[in-house]
DNA sequence: GTCTATATACCGATAGAC
DNA sequence: GTCTATCGGTATATAGAC
């Protein structure tokens, strides 16, 4: 079965090609960014051909979802090994602290994605709507927490979508904007946001 | 004096060219934001040749510049207009939430120069610090009544710029992504954040 | 599937006439 | 100062050989 064995050789070589541009494209999103990277960059960078590139993606915005989805999957791991009910009471300050360190830890671990994502949202067109979308989408777990504690009768500084949606611009421009090894130690800034949305500033 | 005159004419022209592309640029950042828009663009949509467009900018990244320029009159006409020390109480709710309304308001009003400067900002290398250092730039003030609030032994939630570079990360980006005429009114979303910030989600 | 080579398109920026 | 015309550089995407 020569022709079914080429095939199968044909495949693998193919998944290492994808794989090699997947991972290059990571490295080199993290370094210049999204919108600075060319696709000849990441073919390049991938030790391969410009053309291999469109066999597997059909652009540089194809190639950054399939790497929304390693995103997501990780964040999906970080929830799953912790419990999540839907009533978790993020006015607890330990079930909040948790939620903020899983967003921020994991936004952190992958910042190539986070920046290209975060680029890629913000170069589309205004007028869109894609941020706003972008933005709702990604709190909506926070925002079904909030759900719950409006019907458990507590008050809620407005509605649940907004303040969500704050609490992630929040975490999301503060991550993309602090650089690396910078001033501030992830405990920091997880501790510091953790109480400023507890309690506030009078708190 | 003819040659006196004719200056002075040409100087008008020349003033009159400069504020039409200003003007069109402003309405294009607004409509298709500031990445999607050519100097091409600009120039036909003041009626000019775009030859004439360097003969006022260097490139658009200097015409948005002078735009900014106006931003920060509008923001600093409207401080003016109330009181601002630096003693400010942030943990006073009309202190905080005059500060949150002016903020909100100026974006909202100067959205076409807003959603430049933030598209401008996240378009840059990642790695250059900018965004950090914009951030940090722009919620300065903020910073300043933070630590005038640890000065006076009041507990904070953390360090003061990290604190005033996330509220100012909160409005900032929410500004951005909320289509104009959305969901939330302006009074909304300021009430909304200034109860977020002044007490949390527990207060 | 991968490669080389190239078509295509576009945009920033300038030269030179008026 | 403003215009028309154009050069030069660059990025996307495809064609065709292997």
């Amino acid at each position: 079965m020569a022709r079914g064995k080429d095939e199968g050789v044909r495949k693998v070589k193919a998944a290492q090609t994808r794989a090699a541009l997947l991972d290059a494209a990571r490295t080199l999103f993290g370094e210049r960014g999204y919108l600075n990277t060319k696709v000849t960059d990441i073919t390049s960078a991938a030790g391969r051909a410009t053309g291999s590139f469109y066999e597997h993606f059909a652009d540089k915005q194809e190639l950054l979802q399939a790497l929304l989805g390693d995103l997501e999957d990780a964040a999906d791991e970080r929830l799953a090994a912790v419990e999540h009910p839907k009533d978790h009471d993020l006015t607890d300050r330990a079930q909040l602290r948790e939620h903020l360190a899983i967003a921020w830890s994991v936004m952190r671990e992958h910042r190539a994605i986070q920046v290209a994502l975060f680029q890629s949202m913000v170069a589309d067109d205004p007028a869109s709507g894609r941020a706003w979308r972008d933005m709702t989408g990604q709190t909506g777990m926070l925002r079904e927490h909030l759900e719950w504690l409006r019907e458990q009768g507590r008050p809620l500084p407005g509605e649940p979508e907004l303040i969500a949606a704050g609490m992630g611009a929040m975490l999301a421009l503060t991550s993309y904007a602090l650089p690396p090894g910078g001033p501030y130690s992830d405990e920091q800034v997880v501790d510091a946001f953790t109480d400023l949305l507890l309690k506030g500033l009078a708190g």
